[in-house]
DNA sequence: TCAAAAGTGTAGCCCTGGCTTTATTTGGCC
DNA sequence: GGCCAAATAAAGCCAGGGCTACACTTTTGA
């Protein structure tokens, strides 16, 4: 394979890559936010994810609805929305790897509202591979 | 204002400040891809456009209509696409960008082609604080 | 108790960013 | 010079993710 072939399929491939996290970023934001308030609340209602997440009601209700089509979360009409098994797995996962990007950013010195602020959308991208490393970082830092 | 109300409209902006980087990456992406293929082939084509991409050649030509759209780059009917000023402004700053986040990777121990890939999703919501911070740390580490 | 307020559902609009299919143009080559 | 392959354009489909407007249900409190 020449050169500049390898060149563009590696492209690509990024791309790629960047676009399938890029189409799971929303379901992972919407189980964290969930988990976090049925934990506070005891169940997630449309209108207080619709609040925190920035958006009208029925965008928070579309995206419950393909979020219990992936089966991450259950909810019957006019009750709270709660989180399946599999969504709470997602939640946690998801919850575990926003604090390690924030506690990176904020230990190569962005400031912390900065580190939370930017770690909402770059979270999505970071692969099992870079979280390893990450912790790994974290931990031999002290 | 109540404690919980803070903790929602905080929520609320991280999610917002995502939504509005996610909404200019695919114009970063193309213009930095463009500026690539004019530098390496004087000129960028829709078709070698489309195969870095890793899409088909009319999605490429849609998103060269929105940058066009934009004032980041011009193109007449069967020739070559180019950027403007703007947009060869605009794919300076992101491949600079784009070889901090990957450069802060690799330090962070994040192995090479990881870093390549993960960098294309995450460089998009690294704010200019954050990237400031980055190129410090870069320095300090030497 | 029951009316008003709050919450939820649903329909339908828009834009983006993928795709396939079909038509048109260009350019290389005999 | 003309033909054929490659490139480009154009049209139209789909899903996602935002919105408004409107209808319906549930909850609240006087
Ligand atoms: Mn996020
Ligand atoms: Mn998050
Ligand atoms: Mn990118
Ligand atoms: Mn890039």
């Amino acid at each position: 394979m020449p050169q500049s072939d390898q060149t563009e399929t590696d492209a690509a491939d990024r791309f790629n890559q960047a676009r399938a996290a890029q189409s799971v970023a929303l379901l992972e934001d919407y189980a964290e936010m969930i988990g976090d308030l049925m934990e506070e609340m005891g169940e997630a209602r449309i209108t207080d994810i619709a609040r925190r997440m920035g958006v009208t009601h029925p965008t928070a209700t579309k995206a419950v609805a393909r979020l219990k089509r992936e089966g991450l979360a259950i909810s019957r009409p006019y009750r709270g929305v709660f989180l399946t098994e599999a969504g709470l797995a997602l939640a946690d996962r998801v919850r575990a790897r926003h604090r390690v990007v924030v506690a990176v950013l904020e230990a190569l010195g962005v400031p912390a509202e900065t580190a939370e602020l930017d770690a909402e959308g770059m979270e999505h991208h970071v692969s099992e591979v870079t979280l390893a490393a990450f912790e790994r970082f974290l931990i031999a830092r002290g």
